[in-house]
DNA sequence: TTGAAAGCGCTAACAA
DNA sequence: TTGTTAGCGCTTTCAA
């Protein structure tokens, strides 16, 4: 509970010198150095960083914006940024939005209030009106999710390119009626992952069929296990599934199973994302894996690089088809 | 970027008066406020937290300790935490320790450097000396896991007693021989669901089986499908399994029916926890609800209250046996 | 190499 | 009802 004042009294020197061994500084001389070091063990002393960042201006704490912490898809990329921003001498606070916009402003006013450097925003349901008005005044980077014109830097991966690949993986093991499984286009993933369905039907000169594309409202198991059974009713069924989200592939895995529909054999199914799970459910999933960590990373870095008023440019990075069981008997 | 000398110069009053706006006082003449709010409007000001928490000395920041955020027991508890402290107007910030003490301790940094005002304890891996040496001068609880003789408050349930209902619901319904899958007992809850998995049976003249106790190294899904491999192998098989955690349970679950085992009917299986998935498993799964949200907003409730100085007492809450299909054919 | 002193942005005690 | 002013704990410029 001691003060700088106390650390400086205690050890006979001014509050300017304790303040340059804090910072390591080396234009202190050793013995006064010993001095200084002696008195803050003594007197148990931890420096304010309430004081310290109210001097510099930066708190060097930076925000994680997430939708939601219970989706496994987010937790590499924290991983990858807490590694990078712990390296750097940051910390992050990790933000629900829960999609919601008071809470997402709850975040932003820890910014504009000073008591946060910057802020990685993940979340696709983001107010991106908001967002673009922080970003004048503050530091932001998008992750994984972003937004082309807005003019703020973001990370993340070739989504057209990434399901096309999927789809053509499928079309070369021998399928052509392939259903796609799709979320609200209003997220600019789910636009691009269906681009990258339609161009590899399109490269194979198979037609499009409406009632091959499904929406879920969300992408969580449940919304898997109707999108099947909605397939499932088809008079003339796919014999294969390209779902934008390994929660809903594993959705429908599940529900197809509980239909007598086996995989790969009657139907073959591919994810998106590889999150931990696609590799316990029974047949594995064939799924679409992002460099998380590294995506997680390179965000961090950008971000701090930003903060510290450089000039930052977006990334796209590369991606990988993890084929398992549920595309391979 | 405004400051509060710009806004007061702006509205032609003086700082005191801007502040006494920003901060709800009524002491302010009507027209004076509608002064200060246009010039606030007009600069665009936001208050700095850091200039009022070293003023004030409370950042209304929360630390809430869990050891992985992909562990979704925790996910209503941090709701309930999160719900709670901002009804008070304290911000939550999520910190994962992954068990590590390094990770631990720039989190408590943090409070001892006055950027937070308290920690929410939830890992049971958490280091108890370092926790009591920081509660004689900062403001903790412990939720969920906890430690009896550290003095340090905590909310929870009774783990004994829900573990013996769990165990006697398995006694009701016929079975005699039951496994327990617990993890290491230098935690607390595996120690006191021994316990009552113990006294349950004592109380049926059940002999207790050391080949029935099993312990696995994590609660993973893995080490769930581990165990229920060795039950496999035991000559003299048990009839039902009770196992700490949902995700063990899962596990068991997967690896009883991969190897035709069917469940309830040859094997009971109940968990603990009811995490989400616990209702997307084949058959359901039969497990112990805690009530989670509560136990998090009493947590925050309580934290909030030790960080105003008043003195805080321990929490048990009520459990709930959930009977699902695992359980009853 | 060291110290004195100003000041980051705010709140609150005291005075008017 | 409003203003003046000290000071929270720190960093940093300037001078010695």
């Amino acid at each position: 509970m001691a003060n700088i004042q106390q650390v400086a009294m205690q050890a006979g020197v001014s509050v300017a010198t304790v303040s340059r061994v804090l910072n390591k500084q080396k234009s202190v001389a050793a013995n006064t150095r010993i001095k200084v070091e002696e008195a803050i063990k003594q007197l148990n002393y931890e420096p304010s960083l309430l004081g310290r960042s109210l001097r510099t201006s930066e708190s060097r704490i930076l925000l994680v914006l997430i939708p939601k912490i219970s989706n496994p898809f987010y937790l590499d990329i924290i991983q990858g940024i807490e590694t990078s921003a712990l390296d750097h001498g940051y910390n992050i606070l990790l933000c629900e939005t829960d999609s919601k916009p008071e809470r997402e402003n709850i975040y932003f006013d820890l910014v504009k209030k000073k008591m946060a450097d910057g802020i990685i925003s993940m979340d696709p349901t983001v107010n991106i009106d908001t967002l673009i008005k922080m970003a004048e005044n503050h530091a932001i980077i998008q992750c994984s999710e972003y937004s082309n014109d807005s003019g703020i830097p973001y990370v993340t991966i070739d989504n057209e390119q990434a399901a096309y690949r999927a789809v053509k993986h499928l079309i070369m093991i021998g399928h052509q009626k392939i259903a796609l499984v799709n979320t609200d286009e209003k997220f600019l993933y789910a636009n691009q992952r269906k681009k990258g369905y339609i161009s590899a039907l399109n490269e194979y000169n198979i037609p499009i069929r409406d009632e091959y594309i499904l929406y879920t409202r969300e992408l969580g198991f449940e919304n898997g296990q109707q999108a099947i059974r909605n397939i499932l009713r088809l008079e003339n069924q796919p014999t294969a599934v390209f779902a934008v989200s390994d929660m809903l592939a594993i959705g429908a895995l599940k529900e197809l199973s509980s239909n007598g529909v086996h995989v790969p054999n009657d139907m073959a199914v591919v994810g998106f994302d590889k999150i931990d799970f696609s590799n316990m459910t029974n047949p594995t999933l064939t799924t679409v894996a992002q460099p998380m960590r590294e995506m997680g990373e390179i965000a961090a870095t950008k971000l701090i690089a930003k903060i510290k008023g450089e000039k930052v440019e977006s990334v796209i990075l590369n991606h990988e088809l993890v084929i398992r069981e549920s595309t391979s008997g």
